[in-house]
RNA sequence: GGUCGGUUGGCCGAGUGGCUAGGCAGCGGUCUGCAAAACCGUGUACGGCGGUUCGAAUCCGCCACUGACCUCCA
């Protein structure tokens, strides 16, 4: 069952037969959010893009576990200038508890994956629930000599760790590089190096978010809880480890170099990174203050948005480009994807009531198979949905009448649109209404008030008194006034 | 400045030496009371300039434009 895959490993910056450590068994790692903010089409290309994977991955046989974490400690506000902890500096703005918001955007982030059709991870630990593991391997590497203590903190020596292992590997940039452009501005910090990072900080008086530890009270380091994390739940090493191309250097890096210094070996076999959304050609993130919710897109409540777009829509954009590739958001090509999805959906609905003949005229074995090369090619999502769409056009075809299918060949494209569509590709039928729900009631209801006043003007008193007696019977308020009627939905 | 990537038809987006990607839009047709849907047909796209080759979107060089990362930014 389980079929030989493809997958490009920004390690070794190739395309890699992939063998798992322990056959039929996989273990995956995907750096997730950081909850300090609601969830935008950034976190949801990377979410679809594991997802796709992990769901993939299942489906060609293997029994994975998949652990995508939440981060919810330890990270800084973008410009903040003294190094303040971004979830404290987000609580001080709401005049929350810090767990207050991070339960917030925690909430949000779930209720988002679940409208995605984001399947969960197998497990999601939180960084605040795993200080006592990150703390032991401060103490680890401390102890295999690639850290220092330095005023309460702890830093990773990184000039040391590359004396003797690689460093700089992952996101292809040489040492002597990276010291170059960071001693200019090294000045009296109590790291002995710009490059070095760190492993525990002490905290700072405004930090709200602390804990005790052997070296200060304080909060573990940026890099930290997803080499504590994985470790626990995956083992020491692994064999996959994903996450956002803007997290190779330094996250992904330091990770690495935590890894080998603390367990002595290489954690991770096969690093795969997805690439980044753009608006107008340039990187959608929070910190650029460019990116739409996803709530907004769900809504359309944004100016940059046309409309509302249905969170199926948005994953179909998502798997007709391929997951390494940048993805340029606009409204037309949202909107061409709102409409190919549909083709799709219907298509699929339309398999069960297809007539079926002695022969068929197409092979619909060589269709799956393409698709699924396609997917073993480096989870090449945009090319199996072009084949799928070939199954589109056979669809119609044989329901106009155009083409003949057996019954055997009906099941095989029943078998085929189900697990590719919806296990894999995570796709569900979602009605037109649901997405853009209030927006298209207020126009029906509109356009029934419209009749009414046409009938009004026409004394066609029957046809008036009937659409304001049937309307509030549904649960509507109808008012006449001498600007016009109103309308509202009591419920 | 350093490192790595991208530039494909109206839009999005695959493709890495010869063989139609696909979706959306457009155009023509079939069907239809009209429309929609569906189906059939239709598009001589590969940033520029050179080079390699029998043959290049695909390899090489140069140039242009553009993006990401490089900052106690995750």
């Amino acid at each position: 069952m389980i079929q030989e895959i493809q997958i490009y490993n920004t390690l070794t910056r190739q395309k890699e037969v992939f063998e798992p450590l322990v056959p039929g068994k996989l273990g995956m790692y995907v750096c997730g959010p950081t909850v300090y903010g609601p969830p935008h089409l950034g976190h949801a290309r990377s979410a679809i893009t594991f997802d796709l994977i992990f769901r993939f991955l299942k489906a060609i046989g293997y029994k994975v576990r998949y652990v995508r974490n939440i981060t919810d400690v330890g990270h800084l506000v973008a410009d903040a200038d003294e190094g303040e902890d971004k979830i404290a500096k987000q609580a001080k703005l709401d005049e929350l508890e810090p767990m207050e918001v991070v339960q917030k955007y925690t909430n949000l982030f779930h209720h988002s994956m679940e409208l995605l059709n984001v399947a969960p991870p197998s497990i999601e630990p939180r960084a605040s629930g795993h200080i006592v593991e990150q703390i032991e391997e401060v103490k680890k590497i401390l102890k295999s000599g690639y850290a220092y203590e330095s005023n309460g903190s702890v830093y990773f020596d990184v000039e040391k760790f590359a004396a003797e292992n690689e460093y700089g590997k992952l996101s292809g940039r040489k040492i002597e590089d990276l010291i170059s452009n960071t001693r200019t501005l090294d000045g009296q910090s109590e790291k002995r190096s710009g490059l070095d990072f760190a492993l525990w900080k002490k905290a700072q008086p405004e930090h709200i978010m602390h804990w005790p530890s052997p070296w200060s009270e304080g909060f573990p380091g940026w890099h930290l809880e997803c080499t504590a994390m994985s470790c626990k739940y995956l083992g020491e090493t692994f064999d996959i480890h994903g996450g956002g191309m803007d997290l190779t250097f330094p996250h992904h890096e330091a990770e690495m170099a935590q890894s080998k210094a603390s367990h002595g070996k290489d954690a991770v076999h096969y690093w795969m990174h997805n690439n980044m959304i753009t608006l107008n050609g340039q990187k959608m993130g929070k910190s650029l203050g460019n990116a739409i919710s996803l709530e907004e897109f769900f809504s359309g409540n944004h100016p940059l948005l046309e409309k509302a777009y249905s969170p199926m829509t948005i994953r179909f954009f998502m798997l007709q480009a391929h997951y390494r590739s940048t993805l340029d958001f606009s409204n037309e090509a949202l909107q061409a994807s709102e409409k190919g999805l549909e083709r799709l959906m219907k298509a699929l609905a339309k398999i069960d009531s297809l007539p079926v003949s002695d022969s068929s005229s197409v092979k619909i074995e060589e269709l799956a198979q393409n698709c699924f090369s396609a997917m073993a090619d480096d989870m090449n999502s945009p090319i199996a949905m072009s084949y799928l769409f070939e199954g589109v056009k056979i669809i119609n075809s044989v329901s106009d009448g155009n083409t003949n299918i057996t019954p055997s060949d009906r099941d095989a494209l029943k078998q085929l649109f189900h697990t590719l569509v919806v296990d894999i590709f995570g796709l569900k039928a979602e009605s037109q209404a649901e997405a853009g729900n209030t927006e298209v009631l207020t126009e029906v209801v509109d356009l029934l008030m419209k009749l009414r006043l046409e009938a009004k003007a026409n004394k066609d008193w029957a046809t008036s008194d009937k659409i304001r007696k049937e309307l509030t019977a549904i649960g509507f308020d109808i008012k006449d006034t001498k600007d016009g009627a109103s309308w509202e939905l009591k419920k």
